[in-house]
DNA sequence: TGTACATCAGTGAACGCGCGTTCACTGATGTAC
DNA sequence: TGTACATCAGTGAACGCGCGTTCACTGATGTAC
């Protein structure tokens, strides 16, 4: 019974995975839309017939993407939301978490940017999901706080999906900033930028019920 | 001397017109990075060569798209902003835009959306120049206001953003709402959201200073 | 442990097709006199 | 106003190329006995 047989299939999911890791790397300079099957198998050092044991098509591959994009990120965000106390250092550490997962993940930050809004319907779909399991992540958190007495279920995930947006929009902005000449004047900036932001929006917060 | 030698040029400008028309409508489904010249060329019932007489290629007619899809707003939300008193007079009036904006011209509010992270370097440029002249505006704005007294120039630039990227991130969310079923009832959540979500952050500009 | 058979991830040839770009052209519009 | 010439937006044939997909295959891995 054993549906683990091992040796095939740790190789099938190698494939998998390098299948996955050229596409990664191509999107970088072009939208899923345009990617090609024959392209990615070449780069991944396949015979273009193989990537239909793993994908039906391009999109297939993309939504996989997401998963792995995303799937790693909601953990690490509710630890440092829960585990902080003043305004002011969690907005710290969030922002600081942004970079590092910019500077960790480049490529995964960049293609989700890219196909939130891109012109691949299944794809925008897996996205969207994902935030928006994020967004309810972020106010269930909220939800638990003491600053959240006497607050809707409407206002909560109004403010959990600003939040959501501002960590996906920092993320971007950090993208960028890497790519500037002196990368790391252009992240501090940006960074400077993105606790402002936040700054303002734990002040409207705080004065939300006056 | 006349410039504007009239007939070939008027003829000239209609088929660059049905080239930028056409290209709007196929990038509802795809990305600019994945626009084939010759799918435009059909769609607009010229020869494929007749591209090469109004842009270098695909790249070329998205920066033009741009101009024609930001071009007409900057205007129009500026007079708002300048002319309206309270808060929640304003954020109505904001959102309201919008909603008609994306009504009128949902193609290029996707194409923006779309493209603003999109694939494509000059396109992605393009879009960005113009926000940047967007946010650019909406500070001048808030800037004349007595609410913006003490304000130092990085926190008005940083409000302006935080303004322009809610407008665009409101858009492209009623675009996604027209498609959905009770379309109506959808703009209505969508609309209801993003007034919560500037009344937030006009409550965070109040009390920024405190 | 050994043997015979089943599974199935990856191969490689072949196909028809639409692509971007070149080129010399046509004929209506514009200009000079 | 009329004529002769210049301009140039749009044409249509031709090219070489890479695409996605099909198919029968190979041979290592897995399974039954």
């Amino acid at each position: 019974m054993s549906h683990t047989p091992g040796l095939r299939q740790a190789q099938k999911q190698r494939t998998r995975q390098a299948l996955l890791d050229a596409a990664l790397l191509l999107l970088e300079e072009q939208s899923l839309s345009s990617l090609g099957l024959r392209e990615v198998t070449r780069a991944a050092g396949v015979a273009p017939t193989a990537f239909y044991r793993h994908f039906r098509d391009p999109a297939g591959l993309g939504v996989a993407l997401v998963e792995q994009a995303l799937g790693s990120l909601h953990a690490t965000v509710g630890a440092i939301l829960t585990g902080t106390a003043g305004d002011e250092e969690r907005i710290d550490r969030i922002v600081g978490l942004m970079a590092g997962y910019v500077r960790a993940e480049p490529a995964h930050v960049r293609f989700i940017a890219r196909e939130r809004h891109g012109g691949v319907r299944p794809v925008r779909e897996a996205i969207d999901a994902q935030l928006r399991g994020f967004a309810a992540e972020v106010a269930a958190v909220l939800a638990a706080e003491p600053a959240s007495a006497g607050w809707s279920q409407e206002d909560l995930r109004m403010l959990a999906e600003l939040y959501t947006d501002q960590i996906v929009m920092t993320a971007s902005a950090f993208l960028y900033a890497a790519q500037d000449a002196p990368a790391a004047e252009a992240e501090a900036r940006v960074a400077s930028a993105a606790r402002r932001r936040l700054r303002l929006i734990a002040l409207g917060r705080r004065h939300w019920l006056d």
